[in-house]
RNA sequence: GCCGGUGUGGCGAAAUGGCAGACGCACAGGACUUAAAAUCCUGGGACCGUAAAAAGUCGUGUCGGUUCGAGUCCGACCACCGGCACCA
């Protein structure tokens, strides 16, 4: 941000404190204290040492998530989210007013309940991840592994009434204008994945015998004369209504003869019982370690497959989700790993609908050890005679064996082909003449597209896009949190016992605070906190507040915006100041970095020429990659379709520093013992030090480990500095004076130093002035491509340099501090004052602290050399070097490099084919 | 399993397809010093040479390709790191 503000621009550089939520909340159970003091000392710590390593941060911008002043704007952007719909006409939020309300809505309470069903914030009773060593709820992006992200808690899943934001609505505008922002590619990478599109279609299968309708979703309807069975998801409430009383006459013994807590159910239905029992004891942890074996029941109830008329059982089985696609599948055993592996457990048919291609077949058949093959063979009545007449005959026969008998092979194929066996000859296709289908000798591109136009036309599918995101579970059982500014009030005209309804505050009860409480801590069973302050949840009226609080992450979706205008009390942003700063237009370099009480210290930015809309410059590592980044965004979307902020995206350019290991090379950590604290660090070297070592050590993006040596190493580069500039006798007095006189201010020390009798205030030689130019070009470039290590480098060969000029010009090193300036920012401004006093200048733009002064241009022109060594290479090895003028014709350095003595042997006696010259850079003969 | 990223001296790392190892750390030798620290100077990829040099050979994870020329581009693989993971 320092080298942006030299060359002019405006850069907001602010910082802020991300306090609320568990992690905050969880460091003051563990010591004991009320939430609010611990994160006033650990505010007040961080503060501290950032301020003491010099960051030019802008702290009349400073924001605090847990500041009423602040919060009351979270809670305000949270009512505009609840007064908000998604419309898919036009692909936007708008309000909840515009909302069209079909006519068979006739009531209040029809009509109350269709907007709520609308709203972006909504309240689902849906099976949620409750941690109850947290004693709250989380999101999905926040549990990994079945763990929880803050403390790695077991996490349950459990039905509970909750608060959801419509974040899916937004799947498709989240996953599209990744295209536009310049992040790093894995970062998109992971967002996009775990947006998780993914194109298909939905297929009705008719539930034989009643008026059901099973719908799946599949991303291969070009296998759907392979789905032999369909599966639905255990907690589906579908299967309740399908399930049947009664094996049907023809059900084989393999389909019901599974047993649970051994007992063998007498029923399909008491088998779904079962099962779900089973089911739900399961963890998420324990369901996917125990993924190697699927299990599941057959509930009796027989479906249609739309394309063939088949009749297939319907199986309830957990390997089946309900929370993604419509929590049922066709299973097509052929072309399905998890299929493939289920149908044999219960001996369930497995059609081929994809031929292979040839080196899929050939590869799998020659692979596999053993003579399965062979023997595969016989018993279908092939012969296995190819071995003597090649592949071609080899490749035929794999492709008869796997049109016949696909299970044969030792892996399903999962890839695209072509179509095969279509239309079916199951048994049943004679009740079905209507059908009349056939995708033979398509490609998968071209089967999928003729199946969906067919089930399309006949009203059985339909082509679909579906994401794997999930609505953003919005509500905690925690007390350190925003509260919700909703009350809960029964419905005046409703019958009594129905369910009460909510209702937003009004925006002048905001901010609306949280009780408090001396008993803050979480309850087991999943009671909110808030709930214990009985005086602020019930209201004279009879209604209740709403007693969740709202997660971390709110406070952080937003405040980038809230920098801008850090004091408006009127708005949560200036209409003006937004457009500012965050417009296309803005001729400013903006810089956030992220900060919370929770985190180390960690962030470093520079600010970005602002030809781009939104934030210039966002660093901050990957670990908010799918949280806040995700979150952020959504936030920022609803916020520009309702109008209050002028671009689509709120980050445009971020990039993730590297995490800095611990000396072992191990992620730091208390536990082992290896963490490097700032403060130990500036102590002992200073925060000049500390600042260089960091961005010296590797490229930004990089994980990188500590070293001290490292550190010491650019310490002495800074001593080296100092002494370019300050007479040695004078320096041995500084520091007796400073050793011993306590009382002495820093400028009666600093006047005991005397500057270089080297330096003098003349106009630098050519020379001088090459080695400077140099120096500001590397330090320009590489400082616009964030390339601080190389940066660093340049400026250690111009004092290697310069140290050891016998005249050194005053005007050179004043340039020299500007480039240092960002870097080290005290020295620098030390020196500068020091020059500006042994050596004024005539140049009053720099007679101003060095922190305002201007960036130096470098001169191409002073970098021109007059001689150059050029390399002479013989076949592409290096033979030998030759100074020649800069200036030299392609005539006489082909001279020169023949005539080489180191040459000569190389080519001599050689027919020489071609001679490559590529100017003022090398030579290449080419001999044969 | 799938998706990303990264592989270069003892270490952190440089290198628009054009002199691999800039810069720094650690190390070794020397100067200054009674001595040490600090500072300054010198050296350094491996091999083979040699009294010492020079010359030469090899060398950027492995194997192959494109090119006059590859750390850099292409293909296959290996290792490590990160993310996702029954997503139909």
């Amino acid at each position: 941000s320092r080298y942006r503000r030299a060359q002019g621009f405006n850069v907001l550089h602010p910082m802020g404190w991300d306090a609320f939520g568990l992690p905050a909340e969880q460091y003051a159970i563990k010591t004991g204290q009320h939430p609010r003091k611990t994160t006033e000392e650990n505010i007040a710590n961080f503060k501290r040492q950032i301020k003491s390593l010099g960051f030019s941060y802008d702290w009349s911008r400073e924001v605090d998530t847990t500041d009423p002043k602040y919060f009351k704007w979270t809670q305000w952007i949270f009512l505009k989210i609840y007064n908000s719909w998604f419309n898919p006409e036009t692909n936007k939020a708008e309000p909840i007013e515009t909302l069209p309300i079909p006519s068979e809505f006739k009531t209040e309470a029809d009509k109350r309940n269709f907007r709520d069903n609308h709203r972006l914030a909504y309240v689902a009773e849906a099976p949620v991840n409750w941690c109850e060593e947290l004693g709250t709820v989380l999101a999905n992006e926040e549990v990994i592994d079945g763990k929880s992200e803050v403390g790695g808690f077991p996490v349950v899943r459990k039905p509970m009434r909750q608060w959801m934001l419509r974040i899916t609505a937004f799947a498709e505008r989240l996953l599209n204008d990744l295209e536009g922002i310049d992040w790093s590619h894995s970062l998109k990478e992971m967002q996009r994945n775990w947006l998780g599109r993914s194109e298909g279609a939905i297929v009705d299968f008719k539930v034989a015998g009643k008026s059901e309708v099973i719908r799946v979703f599949t991303t291969r309807p070009d296998t759907l004369f392979g789905a032999t069975y369909i599966v639905i998801a255990p907690e589906s409430e579908l299967a309740d209504r399908i399930v049947e009383d009664k094996w049907s006459f023809d059900t084989s013994p393999a389909v019901k003869g599974t047993t649970l807590f051994g007992i063998e159910p007498k029923s399909p239905r008491e088998a779904l019982q079962l099962y779900r029992t089973y089911a739900a004891s399961k963890s998420d942890l324990e369901r996917t370690e125990l993924s190697k074996k699927k299990t599941g029941v057959c509930i009796g109830a027989r479906a249609i497959n739309p394309v063939s008329g088949e009749l297939v059982s319907v199986f309830v089985a957990d390997y089946v989700l309900a929370t993604y696609g419509t929590g049922a599948i066709m299973a097509v055993p052929a072309h399905d790993e998890r299929d493939w592996e289920f149908a044999p457990e219960f001996r369930l048919p497995c059609r081929a609908v994809v031929m292979p291609p040839d080196d899929w077949l050939s590869k799998t058949v020659r692979s596999q050890s053993g003579n399965w093959f062979t023997e595969a063979l016989t018993q279908v009545g092939l012969t296995n005679n190819f071995e003597n007449r090649g592949e071609p005959a080899l490749l035929e026969t794999a492709r008869k064996l796997y049109a016949i008998n696909c299970a044969a092979f030792p892996v399903p194929f999962v890839g695209e082909g072509k179509s095969i066996n279509s239309p079916s000859n199951s048994p049943d296709h004679h009740r079905h003449e209507q059908y009349e289908i056939s995708i033979s000798g398509l490609s998968t591109v071209e089967a999928k597209k003729k199946i969906t136009d067919w089930l399309e036309s006949k009203g059985l599918g339909k082509k679909t896009v579906n994401y794997k995101l999930r609505d953003w579970l919005f509500s905690r059982q925690r007390y350190w949190g925003e509260p919700f500014p909703i009350i809960w009030k029964r419905d005046a005209n409703g019958p009594s016992g129905q369910p009460p309804c909510h209702e937003a505050l009004p925006e002048s009860a905001l901010p609306l605070m949280p009780p408090e409480l001396t008993d803050y801590k979480p309850a087991p069973g999943g009671e909110p906190p808030l709930a214990r302050a009985k005086d602020w949840m019930n209201l004279p009226d009879g209604s209740v507040r709403e007693t969740n609080t709202m997660p971390q992450w709110a406070g952080s979706c937003w405040y980038y915006l809230r920098y801008l205008d850090a004091q408006n009390p009127q708005s949560f942003v200036g209409n003006d100041v937004e457009n500012y700063w965050m417009g296309a237009e803005s001729p400013k370099a903006k810089v956030q970095s992220p900060k919370s009480a929770d985190l180390g210290p960690e962030t470093l930015d520079i600010g970005l020429k602002s030809t781009t809309p939104g934030v210039d410059l966002y660093v901050g590592g990957t670990e908010h990659a799918v949280l806040h980044l995700l979150y952020a965004r959504f936030w920022h979307k609803v916020l520009f379709d309702l109008g209050y902020v002028s671009t689509p995206e709120p980050f445009f350019k971020l990039v993730n520093q590297g995490l800095i290991l611990g000396e072992d090379g191990q992620k730091m950590s208390k536990s082992r013992g290896n963490v490097v604290n700032p403060d130990d660090v500036m102590g002992e070297y200073g925060a000049d030090a500390f600042r260089l070592y960091e961005m010296f050590m590797g490229p930004l993006e990089m994980v990188k480990p500590w070293n001290t040596h490292g550190v010491a190493g650019v310490y002495k580069f800074l001593g080296r500095v100092w002494r370019l500039f300050v007479d040695e006798k004078s320096e041995t007095e500084f520091e007796q004076a400073e050793a011993t006189a306590e009382t002495q201010s820093r400028g009666e020390l600093l006047e005991k130093i005397q500057l270089s009798a080297a330096i003098k205030d003349v106009s630098a030689s050519a020379p001088q002035l090459k080695t400077l130019h140099a120096c500001i070009k590397k330090v320009t470039e590489d400082l616009d491509g964030l390339r601080f290590n190389t940066a660093i480098s340049a400026m250690m060969v111009f004092v290697n340099d310069a140290i050891a000029w016998e005249t050194k010009p005053a005007s050179a090193l004043r340039d020299f501090l500007i480039l240092l300036q960002p870097f080290a920012p005290h020295l620098a401004e030390e020196l500068w004052e020091k020059l500006n006093i042994e050596h004024p200048t005539s140049n009053t733009e720099q007679r101003i602290a060095l922190a305002y002064a201007n960036w130096p241009k470098f001169d191409a022109a002073l970098l021109i050399e007059n001689e150059i060594e050029i390399p002479i290479q013989v076949n592409g090895k290096l033979r030998d070097r030759l100074v020649v003028a800069a200036d030299a014709t392609q005539e006489q350095l082909e001279a020169a490099a023949l005539a080489s003595d180191k040459i000569k042997p190389f080519i001599d006696g050689k027919e020489i084919k071609k001679i490559v010259m590529v100017p003022k850079k090398l030579v290449n003969i080419v001999v044969a």
